[in-house]
DNA sequence: AACAATAATACGACCGGTTGTCTTAAGTTG
DNA sequence: CAACTTAAGACAACCGGTCGTATTATTGTT
């Protein structure tokens, strides 16, 4: 088969497992789901990937790389303060959860929890993305501590975990009260208060 | 069977579920593999529990219990005040997992993120617990307030409940990094900090 | 108190369906 | 036609759940 249509193949196995995996998890989601909604035959799967566990390890990066792109997007933005972009940033991500119904929640937090001690290659999948988007957050953050808006006595990089901390644990608790006001709590606290000047 | 025998294997199920359920996941974990742990025959699991997702929902109530009693016997303790009590409790859960080597986590964390979307049983189950703990979380927070050692300036649920979301995340990351530097910084940059009066 | 009739429970074999993976053969390409 | 890629289906293992039966407990009748 031409090379351009596998990678097509694999692009959308790819998108596919993003969305079955985030809503149903790893063990949750069997092979034949994915393939059947790409409309790929079962025994072709293994020419794509090695195994569902790498499988999964490869959608844990497709799934996060839009998320950096989004962010870097708005910390780029030149008419926009660090703190500023960071809000609306985050805006952004949560009228996207209430469109979406509140399904689903975060591929990474829901994968950690189910998989993140048992399976070796998502474990190492996992640090990496985390650590990318965790990365660009305390650059966004140093910015703002450079522009004045936010508090310099603590490193940006601690003030960054924090935030990708509750933010996940906000996320799960939207899953279960359906419901955006826990992540809207969470960004005010955060970012309206806590990382402020005093 | 007498009724205390019948007791003594719904309590045995349940703490077996707390702990396979937390390491392996809801999906990941088999009932053959609980029965087997506490030598039930496979046919007399419908007689303790309706389903695989009403047990789960129990085991959820079976596993939030000890963390309840825990927390509020250091709330309790005469000799402390609220905030050096908090301090105290989320120190010796740190202990706890560090011994257990970053296992599992919590099981509600991993549920939400799991099921908690698409078990609506589960999801109930999760609701109750979650909240009967935060509250006590809320009423040593009110509690430290009233002694002068939380601010006062936002409300105890409030910060409760951000405390719940960073140590959810907190455990998260744990897991993926096998360190219990995240739970530490998550404890110290709310309790010791972000929560001090100013 | 002894026994029979009946109800309740415990149990392992078994259900249809699905899992992730592998073998094998057909198809594609240079 | 040789070398390589793709796909179809087989594969054993396992899933959650059911069922008929064997065992135990309870009740009713002498």
């Amino acid at each position: 088969m031409a090379t351009a249509i596998k990678q097509l193949n694999k692009e959308n196995l790819l998108s596919q497992g993003v969305q079955l995996l985030m809503e149903q998890g790893y063990h949750g989601t069997g092979l034949k789901e994915i393939l059947d909604a790409v409309k790929i035959p079962k025994g072709s799967f293994y020419n794509y990937f090695s195994s569902k566990e790498n499988y999964a390890a490869e959608v844990i990066q497709h799934y996060i790389e839009p998320f950096i792109i989004q962010l870097d997007k708005h910390l780029q933005n030149p008419e926009l303060d660090g703190l500023s972009a960071l809000k609306n940033y985050f805006g952004e991500l949560i009228t996207a959860l209430e469109n979406a119904g509140f399904k689903g929640g975060c591929l990474l937090g829901n994968l950690m929890g189910e998989i993140g001690g048992t399976s070796e290659a998502c474990q190492k999948s996992l640090q990496t993305a985390v650590h990318r988007y965790q990365r660009l957050l305390a650059a966004g953050l140093k910015k703002a501590q450079n522009e004045g808006t936010v508090r310099i006595d603590k490193p940006a990089e601690n003030m960054a975990a924090l935030l990708t901390n509750a933010w996940q644990g906000a996320l799960l608790r939207m899953k279960i009260e359906q419901s955006s006001e826990p992540l809207k709590q969470c960004c005010h606290d955060l970012l309206d208060d806590y990382f402020k000047v005093r």
